[in-house]
DNA sequence: AACTATTTATAAGA
DNA sequence: TTCTTATAAATAGTT
């Protein structure tokens, strides 16, 4: 509009084009500013170069989003309903599904019978009997393997218990070693007030005494004097 | 611009706002879209004059929705995401609670038990067993309903019969109506044929004949002939 | 909506 | 990118 009329069409050589972009840009945001305050109107540019460069002109006390919600409010239509779409449907049918399930477990307590027809109740006791039983099983079974690793636990220290009474017996025989007489105190060792009549009167002491170790010391641990 | 060189401030005078209003907003769709061809950009407006009328530029081929999101793209935040929030966090709030819901179903149906303890298992049979006791005396009062309806259905009906009986012994003892035989064919009037001493061959006929009412009437409905 | 004096925008050049 | 400036374009006030 200055030095020459030019034609309304695309600049090609491309530092000019971008040089007039620039310019005109600056142009438009300040028609589009003058705008806002003479005629106390709001107004928004968005705006790509051929580049893809986003410039945006926004009147002031005025966001983007304000901007996009009045346009879409305006218009009528909701541009991102599609957004919303899917996310509503999939809310919808999570509701349902919830209530289903809701209604499903009430009834399995035993609430909101009453609506129910002889059929769906046999049906429902059935199921319900059969859901007990294995549940029933299940614990049977849970129980069961808890007995059954508390006798092999056991066993296993009964094992070590004979052991080491049979490791008594051949020193008994050994002239080395002599029994200690602590006073008939027998109770006094426990967990061996079970053994009958090879009960003995033990003095335990640490193999390697070791002031170190602290009371945390096992009883397994311990060779056995006598 | 013209005739006068005007302060950049609001326009008092509503007329004269609007008029500039228009004026201003061709000059400056004009400038839109002369940049759109000159410089190969894309370019929106969108503006609200004060009495909030809603006037957009578009660019050619391109629309509202796709600047809006090529403006997200490019700015990077999610101007909706707001919208969503809530949303989204009501999603995987019901999320959680199906599953949970699910869960418990699958364990009164009697799966997922494995990592139950005894003590969970012991709550869930005794309380499967509850339910299923409510479950039991809900249809076994349905089924009593059921049975009182029908029994009272049935009482009702023999009190029809007995006093149409009493009607018929009524009748017997009246001159004006005498006895139709048969030959004999008792069991041919069904539903009669546990009255006992009082059977008699019945020849039944509609009150009022009617040649419209077809097949469809009802034995109650007509008086009894003998 | 049209006119037009004047201001403003800007194309080309530096 | 910015400045300059001749000139095109926009527009304020008027009709």
């Amino acid at each position: 509009m200055a030095r020459g009329k030019i034609q309304i069409k695309r600049i090609e050589n491309t530092t000019n084009r971008q040089v007039t972009y620039s310019k005109r840009r600056n142009g438009l945001f300040k028609k589009a500013n003058e705008l806002t305050v003479l005629c106390d109107a709001k107004v928004s540019i968005i705006m790509f170069s051929s580049t893809g460069k986003l410039h945006e002109y926004i009147s002031p006390s005025n966001s983007t989003k304000q901007f996009f919600d009045q346009y879409q409010m305006t218009v009528g239509t909701d541009l991102w309903s599609s957004h919303y779409e899917n996310m509503q449907e999939n809310l919808k049918d999570l509701k349902e599904v919830n209530r289903n399930l809701r209604k499903e477990i009430r009834q399995r307590v035993g609430e909101c019978l009453e609506d129910m027809s002889i059929e769906e109740l046999t049906l429902l006791e059935d199921d319900m009997d059969k859901a007990a039983k294995v549940v029933r099983e299940r614990k049977y079974k849970v129980i069961t393997n808890q007995i059954d690793t508390q006798r092999k636990k056991m066993n296993n220290e009964k094992e070590v218990q004979n052991r080491l009474l049979r490791d008594l017996d051949a020193r008994a025989e050994d002239p080395r070693y002599e029994l200690v007489d602590n006073g008939g105190d027998y109770d006094s060792v426990i967990g061996f007030s079970n053994l009958g009549p090879r009960m003995f009167a033990l003095t335990l002491q640490p193999s390697h005494p070791n002031p170190h170790s602290g009371p945390a010391s096992d009883l397994t641990t311990y060779p056995l004097l006598f």
